[in-house]
DNA sequence: TGACGTCGAGAGCAGTGCTCTCATCGGTGC
DNA sequence: GCACCGATGAGAGCACTGCTCTCGACGTCA
């Protein structure tokens, strides 16, 4: 806890680690070696246990420097987007996903792809793992309080409104109605759809130009939930 | 070839080593070990190698049979609903492929999620792959020519539109309007992410009620595809 | 019957994750 | 200033992996 230099050379040597593992990772996929981590290190591979119990907890925190790196980036890039401009914040919320998950296909693997079997999530995840979320409902909400969004009818089942009700209730979920949570959560799976089709190559022999293909995609979703301006 | 006693006790064995590989599947996911299947089948290791050249092989046959098995039992589901009845056998393939992917998560992970890296599929894997797309655009093809799906006038993008217009023309897809496969687009890309957050427990805390969730998802779908009776 | 080809066993190689023990060396309390 | 303690890295070792190679056995076909 203390700023002692131990306690620094310990945070630089982690971190040293996390790069390394990271460079690894995007070269040769989630099968990544410790040892060979170690030995890029230029240390023996017992050494690297001082900093990560397993294999498994180095991964982990792979996985929550993803979730947070890709976070910023989204939040960032919505930041830059006049408030006013619903479409524009929408959009620009989209096309960061995106090109942080072109930008770190593995890492993206890592967080929403095929999860490690044997392996849940930590609770240290969960929270920036939302964070892109929460800013979608915020656009949302700026949108139903400005009254540019016109809260949608739908007749939802039961349980369906039960849910999207309960969820309506969470902290990052106030303001914005149950109808257009639930529109919400269809363009969600879409956006991940999307993404990891082209990824995951999918799409080829479909698809030609992504760019424009994923502009496209964007706006029909932003269409649905009503963001049009 | 020829169907010798010699032929036939090699594909039993084949196929008792690929039970045998599906089972472990099931039970500890894709990190299955070679030597493990052959403790299984009371044999040395490298005698599987007499059947799979590596454990990739390996695997890719079990990806082949997981398309297969999949694109079988969504075309029954498909054909034992009333052919006039386009959005019950949209429903029937919406749901067995979700069904299917539930009781073989596992599988669904080796098809649908993150790919192995440095793995490449092969031909063999592509036509069963394409089987369910091809069902789901029949169900439009008919839609189109009974005039109960009305084709969308959407305006589209002209990169995404020349794409569309090219798939339009493969065999499969003829009959089919480019607009409405740009809608199919969209809306495979949203089946395929329903599943996977599912799967993935990415909809924990959010959805309880996974049935009426995803038979919401669908209709949703439906609709947006003008499949509506 | 003889030859060939298939098959399984066994040993072995290089690599993995992880554990344990042992020396070293730096920071802290007296 | 000194002694101690805890953090650190090295090294050996265990059980496991994918995969290769050699060798003997055995069935099949000419």
């Amino acid at each position: 806890m203390a700023d002692t230099p131990r306690a620094r050379a310990r945070a630089e040597t982690t971190e040293q680690i996390k790069q390394i593992a990271r460079r690894h990772l995007a070269a040769e996929g989630p099968n990544l070696s410790l040892r060979a981590v170690a030995r890029d290190l230029g240390v023996v591979s017992s050494a690297v246990y001082r900093y990560f119990a397993s294999r498994d907890e180095l991964l982990t925190a792979l996985i929550v420097d993803g979730y947070t790196s890709m976070a910023d980036r989204v939040e960032v890039a919505e930041a830059a987007a006049p408030r006013r401009d619903l479409l524009g914040r929408w959009l620009a919320l989209g096309n960061a996903m995106r090109d942080w998950s072109l930008a770190n296909r593995h890492e993206y693997g890592l967080l929403y792809g095929t999860p490690v079997p044997g392996y849940a999530a930590p609770q240290t995840t969960i929270e920036p793992a939302t964070r892109p979320v929460q800013l979608a409902m915020a656009i949302l909400r700026d949108g139903v309080e400005r009254d540019v969004i016109e809260v949608p009818k739908d007749r939802l089942p039961g349980p369906v409104r039960a849910d999207v009700e309960r969820v309506g209730a969470a902290p990052g979920f106030a303001g914005v109605p149950p109808t257009l949570i639930a529109r919400a959560f269809s363009v969600w799976a879409q956006l991940f759809g999307t993404i990891s089709f082209e990824l995951f190559g999918r799409l080829t022999n479909g698809v030609t130009d992504y760019d424009a293909y994923f502009d496209h995609q964007l706006r029909v979703m932003a269409r649905y939930l009503g963001v049009v301006r």
